[in-house]
DNA sequence: TGTACATCAGTGAACGCGCGTTCACTGATGTAC
DNA sequence: TGTACATCAGTGAACGCGCGTTCACTGATGTAC
């Protein structure tokens, strides 16, 4: 079957975007080719027309994580978007409740960074949030710490299983970040 | 063949031992019984004398995980330790470049958090890091701060290639928590 | 002390399974006339 | 406009492989006599 202009670069993005979910809610090795294109009601065979292998597409997916914006659980600082709601979105029940449409680094970062030369995807991800978060402080000297936690207190979050715990982590890490920026009323 | 009396437990630890190594170094999904049983000199078939299945020494392995004491990189708090050194050795560089005898957090909890229902070990081990560093810090309100920036920032600076960056996130993220908890010199 | 036997940690072939990938194929659509 | 043909995205059986696990087995040592 021959289909219109576009279809094909259409299912390749398909592909892609179910990958980035995937990866992010099951993690990479446990994303399969063939379940993967099952769940797009394609079968595996045709992977191959798009992709020249798996790594191939990990590395599409990872550039399409990266680039992403998502209103309800952003990964990045909008321009206008203040740091602190930044800190509070990325640091909610939403954000740690939906891996798959949230920020790549608690997720599979400690995947990638076992894969034999992981792509430079992760780096400019990183130098990128580090420099977003800077500009939105002063100083600047905060950032590393400011990223590290937000991400080390989702992955935390996530791992524990008593939902108190969790919250906590989350909870008093908020707190924390916004009284180093200097944010006002603690709200929740 | 028959062993003397206490071999097979010293197997059974040493099979422990060497999972704890490689879960860390490789990841969970990634350590096969097999390839692990091989680096013991011991045939796969033989795991089965001890363990009932691969689960049930991932629990043992995790539990071994939250109880050694390591003294080159250590991934908890000793009595006498004060929090500074701790930080330090934990955002250090020898920490960074041996996972496997390092935290579990950064290394595996996001494999962990994707499992069924994880262990609760896990949790335990949260808790009692949350609860150490309490102790050595003012006002304890940034406890769940100090553990998530040390995780995330160990996590991040291992996902990524450029060794400037790399150094960056953890030299950045050890000199902000320092000031935080009022550490004086800002020495490496 | 010397012999016969029981034990059981460890062996290695074999199982069913899902993986990543290949490949001969199909058949609806776009193009040429 | 109608017919003949080329295209190529997608199909599905098949490949070799390593996984977790099972199981009949071996054979050095401890125990019984």
């Amino acid at each position: 079957m021959r289909y219109s202009e576009d279809h094909k670069a259409q299912t390749r993005q398909r592909i892609v975007e179910e990958a980035a979910r995937r990866f992010r809610r099951d993690g990479v090795s446990a994303t399969s080719v063939p379940t993967l294109m099952k769940a797009l009601n394609l079968t595996h065979g045709g992977f191959y027309a798009h992709f020249t292998s798996k790594d191939e597409l990990v590395d599409e997916a990872l550039r399409h994580c990266a680039t992403e914006l998502d209103a309800v659980t952003p990964t990045r600082l909008g321009g206008d978007q203040p740091l602190e709601t930044f800190i509070r979105r990325y640091l909610s029940k939403t954000h740690r409740a939906d891996p798959a449409k949230g920020c790549v680094f608690p997720t599979i970062s400690a995947e990638l960074g076992r894969r034999g030369q992981a792509s430079p995807v992760t780096d400019e991800t990183v130098s990128q949030r580090l420099d977003q978060i800077s500009d939105h402080i002063d100083g600047d000297r905060d950032a590393a710490l400011v990223l590290s936690a937000m991400v080390g207190a989702l992955l935390l979050s996530r791992s524990v299983v008593d939902p108190q715990l969790s919250d906590r982590l989350l909870d008093e890490t908020r707190a924390s970040l916004l009284r180093l920026i200097g944010a006002e009323r603690p709200e929740t």
